[in-house]
RNA sequence: GGGUGAGUUCCCGAGUGGCCAAAGGGAACAGACUGUAAAUCUGUCGUCAGUGACUUCGGUGGUUCGAAUCCACCCUCACCCA
């Protein structure tokens, strides 16, 4: 079977991946489609640092901002729907853009990991949570030595959620972690060129990452968290870096200066761990934003990069 | 000018004679990650060699077998009285 193209522009947030895949599609024909874990809210558009209509540039977008912030969301279904956005792209003979900085969600799509069928479940979940507070983690890990010792050696006895998650695939779906890890790899149906951004002095990035905080706050953040914060949202979009490091200035315990401070490091640290998770992939063409004299240079290098990976698979 | 309190490793902050390279937290760096992932978890964190050595706790000098811890003087900061 002929493995569908696409192109997937990872890198930290505020390295200028928005960017660099407009450019891509623009260059190339194609449709950028977004994997980043908040930008699929609808709302949180400042905070999320969402490309506006004019950056943009009339490049469909896809996987963005369509759910209601008050829904939860997860890798199953993200993998799922962009499946079907790439199928839907390639199939009217564009090119398919993933971008974005949800580590997870690429892989899994990339990889077209398997996930377990029917290994969620919230009751289950909930039950183990209470039994962590009645018992201690020690009880439930032990459990897991019992059903999968493998899994269970590899878990330190702080990591409450993924013991809790090993437990609960097990209850489930009566399948163990270990065997689940070894099922999910299948072969891809995609043909990946990797564009990487990262930048050799560490420096670089967190200075943007301070630039864009202020260009955030001056374009609105404010407003935006005030009115996220005025609703309910238990869900996955109150994980989201912007308003609630914002929320101790709204109840006038810090100051708007310290909390943008705060915001400005919760980024940082984000980007890092972003830059964790890329790394280990190895297939990865690594861009070093402060080594050319401009965005447009730094583009131009993608577009060889991708030009000669389209030669190769027409070989 | 007088009085009181304080100065600890990048930051905050414990430590009031040996068990102190010095608790704890933060930052930073590195790593993990398979249905909450912008979340969560782990490791390192004075220097060098890797069971040891060396340099640190505002400064200088002293007491002591031994000091971040005690004494003297000095410097800086905070507050109070002038």
């Amino acid at each position: 079977m002929k493995k569908i193209p696409v192109v997937a522009v990872v890198g930290p947030t505020a390295s200028g991946k928005s960017d660099l895949a407009v450019e891509i599609c623009l260059e190339f024909g194609g449709e950028a489609v977004s994997a980043d874990s908040m930008q699929i809210y609808k709302g949180i558009d400042i905070s999320t640092a969402k490309p506006t209509e004019e950056e943009k540039k009339g490049v469909p977008h896809h996987m963005m901002g369509f759910l209601d912030d008050t829904e939860s969301f997860s890798v199953a279904e993200y993998q799922r729907m962009a499946g079907e956005c790439i199928r839907d792209i390639h199939s009217r003979g564009k090119l398919p853009v993933i971008v974005g900085g949800t580590g997870l969600y690429i892989d899994t799509l990339l990889n077209d990991i398997k996930l377990t069928e029917d290994s969620f479940d919230e009751r289950t979940r909930a039950k183990l949570l209470e039994r962590v507070e009645n018992e201690g983690v020690e009880s439930l890990l032990s459990e897991l030595q019992k059903v999968d010792p493998e899994y269970a050696a590899k878990m330190h006895p702080n990591n409450v959620k993924r013991i809790v998650r090993a437990l609960e695939v097990w209850y489930s779906s009566g399948i163990t972690m270990t065997r689940q890890l070894e099922e999910s790899h299948r072969e891809s149906p995609y043909d990946v060129c990797f564009i990487g951004i990262d930048a050799t002095d560490r420096a670089f990035l967190y200075e943007r990452i301070n630039r864009r905080v202020s260009v955030m706050l001056e374009s609105g953040l404010e407003e935006e968290a005030r009115e996220y914060l005025s609703k309910k949202n238990t869900a996955t979009s109150s994980q989201a870096i912007g308003c609630k490091e914002l929320k101790p200035y709204f109840d006038g315990e810090i100051t708007l200066s310290e909390a943008a401070d705060n915001l400005r490091q919760a980024t940082r640290r984000y980007a890092k761990r972003q830059l964790t998770w890329f790394r280990r992939n190895k297939e990865i063409n690594w861009l070093m934003a402060d080594k050319y004299n401009s965005k447009k240079e730094m583009h131009e290098e993608a577009f060889k990069i991708i030009r000669k990976w389209k030669g190769d698979m027409t070989e």
